[in-house]
DNA sequence: GTGATTGCAAACCTTTTGCACGCCA
DNA sequence: TGGCGTGCAAAAGGTTTGCAATCAC
């Protein structure tokens, strides 16, 4: 059972606000319009800032909340994280991230061996499952070797 | 290749502290016991009120580095969460989670055929893997019908 | 003795809350 | 018009930093 979809991003954007009672507002079609296509896992601030240059007057409560909203209808995902800003994904078709422990970054992952993980009969007995993602922790390609590493150390959400 | 390990745990830790250059404090002695067996993936706070029990004049700074520091060098895990306060496994062993997104309670999934996932070709010429977990999200069993979940809102960490 | 570690306090950053105004339906 | 959404400001919550005193080695 799925949702029908249009071609049209936006129409099926309008149509499960309209379907959660929410008001339609410039705001959360920028917002929307922003995030739609990142890659890049933004977190509130880096969407905040990316919206304020076209929006001047967004508030950035505006954009947090917003994006809240959002994960609770389902437009984005909350991204996992080990303890820093709260990031966002857009791409709510199932996936799985790397995420390097030294800058932040996470990357996409697609590999269709994971996404036929079967979900223990146990579990599914006790628990309500709404999703499952393979993480990969390790550090990515912007860091070399030992005395690269350390020069980077500063680096953040590359 | 893989470090001896006697069936002393306070040794092992002792020896992992003289490895990596740390001082034995009763402080982290302390820190170290209490996290050692715990399964329910605590929270700098959590900890800090268990050690300040035995151990009052501890400062929740203290608690905090120290478990930093542990997991830096690979005494303790930085869970995967999704923006609340960072929280430690001491279980180093493979293994997988489950998260209530409802009251953020975690509970360890051990799945042979989850421990067995390999990393793709591709991933590994780009990026060093430190480590791998399944993570599933969904409404723990705490939660029941949907008068029962409203009455369990203010829940936390299960 | 000396450098690492601790406890304390302040600073910092992110998220949450309360409220009045304004806009969408 | 009515109620939801926005912007603002303050509060709250968690983490980080700087420093002087203390402790482990």
């Amino acid at each position: 059972m799925q949702n029908p979809k249009s071609t049209d991003p936006l129409a099926d954007f309008m149509a499960k606000c309209k379907q959660h009672q929410l008001k339609i507002t410039p705001q959360r079609i920028a917002i929307f319009k922003e995030i739609r296509t990142s890659k890049a896992h933004p977190s509130v601030d880096d969407m905040y800032r990316t919206i304020k240059k076209q929006f001047p007057s967004v508030s950035f409560d505006t954009v947090n909340r917003t994006l809240l909203t959002f994960s609770e209808i389902g437009l984005v995902d909350l991204v996992e994280g080990q303890g820093g800003p709260r990031r966002f994904d857009p791409n709510r078709a199932e996936h799985h991230h790397f995420h390097c422990i030294k800058c932040g970054r996470i990357v996409d992952v697609f590999e269709k061996g994971y996404d036929e993980l079967e979900i223990p009969a146990s579990l599914k007995k006790r628990f309500k499952i709404l999703n499952k993602r393979v993480v990969l922790n390790g550090i990515c390609d912007r860091h070399g070797t030992k005395r690269q590493t350390d020069s980077l150390k500063g680096e953040k959400y590359g």
